[in-house]
Order: structure tokens, then C-alpha cells, then sequence
DNA sequence: CTCAAACGGGG
DNA sequence: GGGTACGTTTGAG
């Protein structure tokens, strides 16, 4: 029979025919080692669910109850079988289950929807996988990973941009490495807005194969620039450039919520097919958590930004997920100062140089970081076995649950169902249990620290003390095989590993192979890279795995269980402390499972770190990070739960900043830029009392009324109608007066607004900011509101107070050396 | 104190 | 397209 090798891309499935003989098709879309772009069908697969029946049914009334499912009709259709099955367990016990097969995936929901309330049924299960999702865990098949089909060849139909159409008969799964070579191309969009409307005024993309274009509206020729007729003959271009290029990615920085609904908006308004994908169907929306992401159909549409926002972000050292911030950081190289409201003006001069210029930039970034961020996503959809579509749109809880549930399925466990609304909102109301360890951060400027925090905390507790939901509180091991809680009147079982501790050990298993592979590669080498990121990703799962037990909608969710592990955590990482503190060493800060000590030599750092890790069990260890110059390290606003905010320079002088830029665009310039001067005096000058007098100048200025009236401005969105807002906040009084003016203001608009003198609330106060008066402005407002509290922020942990901002008084002088703590 | 609403990324 | 899926902060009342 013909076969064919090829690597799997992507999944999904169509239906064909109708009525009772319709029937799902799943398609894999994929591409072999020659390159050559691949479809497979299969039809042999059917969708299901479980139901299990009322306890002590007896074998009669459970066989009555398989024959009144088969019995149900929904619009004269009813399930194809309903089967016995046997051997499964729920949460390690073993439960009798029935299995309902039905025609199409979405009679799944239908049928269970006929069936939940009836007196013989207990409960259904696995109801809430999606189809594709189901195949892959069924069929063992992964993502960026490689399956042999076979089956016939078939011509690709028409509309079908591949090279392989195969028919399968069956699809199984391959032990190899590598992936082929992709074609990945990114694109950027630029709008302006012309007479209240929004309009793209330029597309521009680039591919990995050296492929530049960038697109643009207008009558005359510009170098380097296409130019096209219309808004709509630009979309035209693109689409027709993108099926051109034929790429297996399509990589773009936050296009689920801009370009690609911008795109869809714009050509629906022209009626122009907006067809990107290989089946010639329409770019679809799917929703995923509170995103709706962008679907195109045999190609993988990458938002880098989602995934940067889900999964990288704990890495970076950036609060900032602007692309700037994030290209310096991955592939340190940033963008060109342009700020926003530039690109229209550039609009209006007719420079379009400047604004090609600015988009292939951005075009550029986006590839370059597809190009870092693809390998990452590519491994975590092997380990987590779904889509890199999926998986780059996933929240570490979700990556989790697939891991669990992908092992469930193997060792024949049932998968708990998500908890319903009340059951989330409930676990969300119940008090928040004790966490991490935090020993309050000796505050202010400290020289010669060092960072040590525990590899893996959480996993290696969940493992070395079998934490699982069923081993929790159990009845068949004695009390000195226990594994008990430090602080809780819990244990788990000595006797019997967990389902979760089994998944994260062979997580943290495979995890250490990976890493003794790698001390024997070269660092430059394909095969280190993908190593690399391959260990990479089984240490986000198995870090995330502890935040699974604790999250709301989690389907393995226990209190307990994420309890537990705090307070082994707490035990563990005040052991690190006190043993620092009896070897005579300064701990500056501990958080959960790190620590700052003030250490001047890396030699130093590596005997403490050998001293500790001999005194502690199993897979338990401290890691050393790095050596830094100098930081300042600031207590949280309660005083009482220190937050995380620190900032270190390190012996390069690269700074890291942790919990200070929090400032957001709903705030005015002049805090936001308040607060960057000041962090800037304090890190690279050492001058906290130059910070000082910076805030003292801004407030003295704002009183005196030296101040530039866009520097006031606060920008806001209306998110729904005018008239739909129950609380009157400041932007929506604004939006009021605006309309009264007869300016147009609606559902989405951006109100700028400033706060000026007068009575009444701050609302009452706000003023749109085109046709307000300088001279108007409430500079107390401005001071107390803005300015002061963003300042706080840094200068609190200072010892400074508000008062010290305000007084008039000269301060006394404020030398490095207070700070300083040698 | 509670509740509603906004932010983020993009332009 | 197989229910729902973020986490944090500010201002009003």
C-alpha cells in the first residue's frame, strides 16, 4: 500500500455530506524532508464521549440504559453505538463508563445535553474535546512531529494549494528528529485615521527567503514602495502576495487583535474574499480564552505577541511587551523612534519613506523573532502533543492540562471535567492560602549581590513528596511512610506514586537526559539548539505544573495539594537562609525559592552553592544565577507582603528592572516620564537625592504652570456606548461634553481628556483635551494623582514619603553612602 | 469596603 | 468549531 512520511503542521477537520450520512474528516496538514506540502484525510475516525451510569446499576438496568441513549433523535439522527468499556479508572479508581459514539463532532454537546439530567446517569465526561485535539491524543500522534500514512494518493481537489493529497487508511507515529525547513513570512500593517475613519495606508512583508515588499495607496511612484490604487486594491495585493509566497507560517506581533481584524473589517466593507488559506477558505476567527485568534487553514498563523504574553513573559527581563522592548531584549535590536501619532503626520507630508521604512522594521522584527521563537514553540508542541497554533496561544495551565490529559488517555485514566461557572467562582472566593516565603528585602542600594534560586522548587517537591490529588490523605501506608505536611494536618501516600507526580517525574526525567546530552554538543550546533529548547519547554510544564493544582479552572484542581506545596516550599527555602545566615553571609531578599546575597566573587558564590547543596534531598537543588554590581530593592505598598521590586545592575552595566514599570497609558506623560527619569538617577548615578529633586521640580513646574499641556493628557478607551455606562468615570463625562460640542465620539474611541480647576468630582472635572485651556489645569490633580503616586512607587522603598516631595523645606543632604550598604 | 471598568499589544 | 478560560489597578459610591 502507498505510504508517505511527513512531518505534522497542523490539524483540523470538515464535514461532508448530510443529514444522517454526514461524517467528519480530519485533515493533517504537513510537509515530508523533500519539502513537499502535504494534506491528509482521514475518515475513519469518529467522535465520542463518556457517560457513566448511577452507582449499584445493576448489568440489566445499565444495558437498558446503553439502549435508551442509542434510542435518543436529534432531527431523526441518533448515536452510531454506545459501547461497555472496560478498565478505566477516575482519579485512580476504577469506574464503570460507557462510551457514546456519535455522527458529528457537534452532536457531542447535543447528545449530552438530552441525556445529563436523567436519573441513571451519574455523569459525562471528555465531552469538551475538541476533535482535531481528540485524534492527535488518540492516534499518538504530535505536532512537529513525524507520522508515516498510509492510504491512497489523491489529486489535490481544486482550490488546494499543496503538492500531496493522501486518503488514509491509517496514520501512525514516527521515532524521529528534526523537522523540515519552513517558509515563514511576517507582515505589518500601518493605519492612520482621515476624517474620523480608519484607513490602512501600507501593508509591508518578509520571508525567510530573502522576499521584502512593502505596499501603499496613491497616484505617485515611490522608490522601494509599491503603490496601489485603493484601500482595497492594497488588500488585493496582499492576499495575492501571500498565496504567491506559499509559507507554511504567516508570524505577525499581536495580529489576532490588530491586523488580522482589522484586515477582516476592511474586507468585508470592500467584499473582498480574504482568502490566505491552502483550502481557500476565509481567514476564521476562533475564539481562545478572551482572544479570538486569526485561523487560516494549512498554514500556521503565529502571534508572536500572544505567546510572548503567555509564556516568555516570566523570562523577560521587560514588564514592557511593546515590540521594542521585546525585539531588544530576544534579539537585541530594537526599533527606530517613531511614536505614533508621527506615522499619520508622515501620512500627511507625504513622506511615505519614512513610513515604509518604519513598517518593514517592523515586517523585519516580527521575522527575526519567529525565527528565535519558532524552535521554542516547535518543542513545546512536542512535548505537550497539540498544534504550535495551539500551543502559542495556550496559558501555561492549558499547556499542563494537555499534558495531562494526553497521559491520562495513555494509562487509561478518564479526565476530570473543567468545573462549571459557580464551582470556578467558588474556588475563586475562598481565601487565598499561604504562599511562598518572602524575607523582607533589606532596603535600599546594596553593592555585590547574588542571585541563587532553586531549580525547579515546586516539581521537585511535587515528586519527592508525591503530591496528587489521590495519594492526598491516604489510607494504605503507615504513619512513618508518610509523606507529611510541615505545616498542615496532611500527608500523601509513601506507598503508591500519583498520576501527576508520575507525568512531572517523567517531565523532570526526560529534563536531565536532555541536559546530559547537551554538556556533550556543541553550543553552535542544530542539535544543541533544539535540545536545548526541548528542555526548555518540559521546564515551563513542570514549573506550571504546581500552578495547575491552585488555578480555577483547573480539572486536576486541589487546594490541598498546592498548599502543600508552599509550605514544603517555605521549609526549604528557609533552610537555604538560616544555613547562609550561620555561614556569616548578608541575605539582602528571599522570595519563594530565591535568594539575594551579598557575595563579591564568583568562586565565593560556587563554594556556598556546593555547601548548601550537600545538605539537601534528593532532586532538591540551588542554582546560582548571577553576580551583580549593585541593585536597590524596594518594599511592596502594604509594607507587610513585600512585592517583587527590585532593580540590579549588573557587571556589564546591563540593568534589570522588576516590578517598577507599571505605569500605564491611562496615566499622563508626565508621571510615566516622572518615573523613568528618576529610576535612570537612582541606577545609573546612584543619586536617590537627585531623584528627589527631580519630583520636586516636576511638582514646582505643575504649580507654576511650566508644563507642556500634552504632557497633561490622559488617553481612555469608551468600550461600549455612551449611554450603556452605569459608573461615570472621568473619560465618559469627557466623551459627554465632547458630543454636546457635536464632536463624534463612540464605542471604541480614544477620549483625551485633562483634569482641570475647579469643584466636584474628578469626573465633573474633565475636560476633552482639544478646546481645553492650558491655563485651566488642576496642577493638585496632576501632583497627587498622577505624579506623586508614580513616584512613589521607586522612592517609598528609599524611606522617602510623600510629605518629602512636597515640602518646600530644603532636604537634608542625601549622600549615596546612607544608602549604600557595603 | 465593594463594584465596574480599563489596561495590555497594535496604530 | 465540542459552553464559559487573565490578572491587576483605579475611581466612584
Amino acid at each position: 500500500m502507498p505510504a508517505l512520511k511527513f512531518c505534522i503542521l497542523d490539524a483540523d477537520y470538515i464535514t461532508e455530506g448530510e443529514g444522517r450520512s454526514e461524517r467528519p474528516v480530519i485533515r493533517i496538514w504537513g510537509k515530508t524532508r523533500e519539502g513537499k506540502s502535504v494534506l491528509v484525510l482521514d475518515r475513519t475516525f469518529e467522535p465520542y464521549f463518556y457517560v457513566q451510569p448511577r452507582d449499584g446499576l445493576s448489568e440489566s438496568e445499565l444495558k437498558l440504559l446503553a439502549k435508551r441513549i442509542l434510542q435518543l433523535r436529534i432531527e431523526g439522527k441518533g448515536p452510531k453505538r454506545v459501547e461497555k468499556i472496560k478498565g478505566r479508572k477516575f482519579l485512580g479508581k476504577p469506574i464503570k463508563i460507557l462510551r457514546v459514539i456519535v455522527g458529528v463532532p457537534p452532536d457531542v454537546p447535543k447528545f449530552r445535553e438530552l441525556l445529563k439530567e436523567w436519573r441513571d446517569v451519574e455523569e459525562e465526561y471528555e465531552y469538551g474535546v475538541n476533535f482535531y485535539k481528540r485524534y492527535l491524543i488518540d492516534k499518538k500522534l504530535t505536532p512537529m512531529g513525524w507520522a508515516q500514512v498510509e492510504g491512497r494518493e489523491a489529486k489535490p481537489g481544486k482550490g488546494l494549494r499543496v503538492d500531496v493529497v493522501f486518503e488514509a487508511s491509517s496514520v501512525k507515529p514516527l521515532e524521529e528528529n528534526g523537522y523540515p525547513k519552513l517558509r515563514v513570512l511576517a507582515f505589518d500593517l500601518e493605519l492612520v485615521e482621515e476624517r474620523g475613519k480608519e484607513k490602512i495606508i501600507m501593508i509591508s512583508m518578509m520571508d525567510n527567503k530573502g522576499f521584502k515588499k512593502a505596499l501603499t495607496i496613491g497616484k505617485k511612484k515611490t522608490l522601494g514602495v509599491e503603490v496601489l490604487g485603493s484601500e482595497g486594491e492594497l488588500i488585493k495585493r496582499f492576499i495575492e502576495l501571500v498565496q504567491k509566497r506559499n509559507p507554511e507560517v504567516i508570524a505577525a506581533y499581536n495580529s489576532d487583535r490588530f491586523d488580522f481584524p482589522k484586515l477582516q473589517e476592511k474586507a468585508e466593507g470592500y467584499r473582498i474574499p480574504l482568502i490566505l488559506s491552502r483550502d481557500g477558505s476565509h481567514v476564521t476567527f476562533r475564539r481562545s480564552g478572551r482572544v479570538s485568534a486569526a485561523d487560516i487553514k494549512g498554514r500556521i498563523h503565529i502571534d508572536i505577541f500572544d505567546f510572548i504574553e503567555h509564556i516568555l513573559r516570566a523570562t523577560l527581563s521587560s514588564e514592557v511587551l511593546t515590540l521594542d522592548m521585546v525585539a531588544k531584549e530576544l534579539i537585541g535590536e530594537g526599533k527606530e523612534d517613531m511614536e505614533w501619532k508621527d506615522i499619520e503626520k508622515a501620512w500627511k507630508k507625504k513622506d511615505l519613506k519614512s513610513i515604509a521604512s518604519y513598517c518593514l522594521q517592523d515586517s523585519n522584527l516580527a521575522l527575526k523573532l519567529a525565527d528565535n521563537l519558532l524552535p521554542q514553540i516547535f518543542e513545546l508542541s512536542k512535548v505537550v502533543g497539540q498544534t504550535p497554533f495551539d500551543v502559542s496561544r495556550h496559558f501555561y495551565s492549558q499547556l499542563v492540562e494537555w499534558v495531562l490529559i494526553r497521559k491520562a488517555f495513555d494509562i487509561g485514566e478518564i479526565v476530570p471535567n473543567r468545573p462549571k461557572y459557580d464551582e470556578v467562582m467558588r474556588r475563586r472566593k475562598v481565601p487565598p492560602y499561604v504562599g511562598g516565603y518572602v524575607q523582607q528585602p533589606k532596603e535600599g542600594i546594596h553593592d555585590n549581590i547574588a542571585l541563587f534560586d532553586f531549580q525547579s522548587l515546586y516539581p521537585s517537591i511535587t515528586i519527592t513528596h508525591n503530591v496528587s490529588p489521590e495519594t492526598l490523605d491516604c489510607k494504605d501506608c503507615k504513619v512513618n511512610e508518610r509523606n507529611q505536611v510541615p505545616d498542615l494536618k496532611h500527608h500523601f501516600c509513601g506507598k503508591h506514586n500519583g498520576f501527576v507526580p508520575r507525568v512531572i517525574e517523567e517531565l523532570v526525567k526526560k529534563r536531565v537526559e536532555i541536559k546530559e546530552k547537551l554538556k556533550r554538543l556543541g553550543e553552535r550546533s542544530f542539535e544543541y539548539r533544539a535540545l536545548y529548547n526541548r528542555q526548555y519547554a518540559l521546564k515551563i510544564i513542570a514549573n506550571a505544573s504546581y500552578g495547575y493544582y491552585g488555578y480555577a479552572g483547573s480539572r486536576w484542581y486541589s487546594r490541598v495539594c498546592a498548599e502543600s506545596i508552599t509550605s514544603w516550599g517555605r521549609m526549604y527555602i528557609k533552610k537555604v537562609i538560616s544555613m547562609a545566615e550561620k555561614m556569616k553571609y548578608n541575605v539582602i531578599y528571599g522570595d519563594t525559592d530565591s535568594l539575594f546575597v551579598k557575595i563579591k566573587t564568583r568562586k565565593e558564590a560556587r563554594k556556598f552553592l556546593e555547601k548548601v547543596n550537600s545538605k539537601l534531598p534528593g532532586i532538591m537543588e540551588l542554582d546560582f544565577r548571577d553576580l551583580y554590581e549593585s541593585g536597590i530593592f524596594v518594599l511592596g505598598k502594604t509594607g507587610l507582603a513585600a512585592k517583587k521590586r527590585y532593580a540590579l545592575i549588573d557587571k556589564k552595566g546591563v540593568i534589570t528592572i522588576r516590578g517598577f514599570e507599571k505605569v500605564r497609558r491611562d496615566w499622563a506623560n508626565i508621571a510615566r516620564d516622572t518615573q523613568e527619569n528618576i529610576l535612570k538617577a537612582i541606577l545609573k548615578d546612584k543619586s536617590p537625592a537627585k531623584a528627589v529633586r527631580i519630583v520636586r521640580r516636576i511638582i514646582d513646574n505643575l504649580k507654576k504652570g511650566k508644563v507642556e499641556f500634552d504632557d497633561l493628557i490622559i488617553y481612555t478607551q469608551l468600550t461600549k456606548p455612551i449611554e450603556k455606562y452605569e459608573q461615570i468615570g472621568p473619560h465618559v463625562l469627557a466623551a459627554k461634553k465632547m458630543r454636546a460640542k457635536g464632536m463624534a465620539v463612540h464605542e471604541g474611541s480614544t477620549i483625551a481628556y485633562v483634569i482641570t480647576k475647579g469643584t466636584g468630582s474628578i469626573s465633573e472635572r474633565a475636560e476633552p483635551a482639544e478646546g481645553a485651556d492650558v491655563k485651566d489645569y488642576d496642577p493638585d490633580y496632576y501632583t497627587n494623582n498622577q505624579v506623586i503616586p508614580a513616584a512613589m512607587r521607586v522612592l517609598s522603598g528609599l524611606g522617602y514619603k510623600e510629605e518629602d516631595l512636597l515640602s518646600k523645606k530644603r532636604l537634608e543632604q542625601v549622600s549615596l553612602s546612607k544608602f549604600v550598604k557595603k
